[in-house]
DNA sequence: GGAAACTGAAACGGAACCGAAACAATTTGC
DNA sequence: GCAAATTGTTTCGGTTCCGTTTCAGTTTCC
């Protein structure tokens, strides 16, 4: 793939993000939902926060906001109170898995 | 490619996006730098509404916010006055290319 | 026990963004 | 010439996000 092709799958990918009336999610956002469903458990607001080299009340108010879309959950750590795990959801798992498809698909569409 | 892949893709194009201390484009910002770089011109304020199915205030604001990041510059269209015609710029040019580069980059990091 | 360290969340003020509506400037149609 | 239509911008009230700071709960280390 060159980069001419990326950067236009970039771009189709982006505009059926932004076209559908879903509400989007920031980039922030997205690295934080990818990193939960890729990188292997457990995940905690510590965690991510250094994996993406930002604050924690970024992580926190992104699971807020994530969590009210139930793509994700917390759950008290019961071995060590102080951690929050952030569990999978089915909800978030079909919403990564359809994004992944969705790339696929427009990548078939690409020109040569 | 499977998407799997394309979700790991994905992933490190985000974060490597996230992480960098620049200002990041929000999803609707992006894809409107991206359709101004890789489709013909001339853009206009209308046209870059109606091919992501937004508002015009949207494409407004996000000028204003990408021309002060000199990612983009504005002129009137000196045929229709009532018209601006959103021009490509060096900075952004670069912005994009290198957009570009890092996805392959990163395409060529991922594991089998 | 009790101080210190650590974790995630809440509070705060400021900035950016949103949709809807109102607006000024220009062109079109009669 | 002048009303109607078109274009991009601004304004309005409301929402969301930001970084910093502060806080409550938990664990660790003497």
């Amino acid at each position: 793939m060159r980069p001419s092709q990326a950067l236009r799958l970039w771009q189709q990918v982006m505009l059926s993000q932004v076209r559908d009336d879903e509400p989007d999610l920031t980039m922030r956002q997205t690295a934080i939902l990818f990193t939960i469903y890729l990188d292997p458990p457990p995940h905690t607001v510590r965690g991510l926060a250094a994996r993406l080299n930002v604050t924690k009340p970024v992580i926190t108010r992104a699971l807020d906001t994530m969590g009210a879309l139930k793509l994700v959950s917390r759950h008290r750590d019961e071995l060590d109170k102080r951690n929050v795990l952030i569990r999978r959801t089915v909800e978030g798992a079909l919403f990564v898995e359809r994004f992944g498809d969705g790339i696929i698909a427009k990548a078939h569409e690409l020109p040569i």
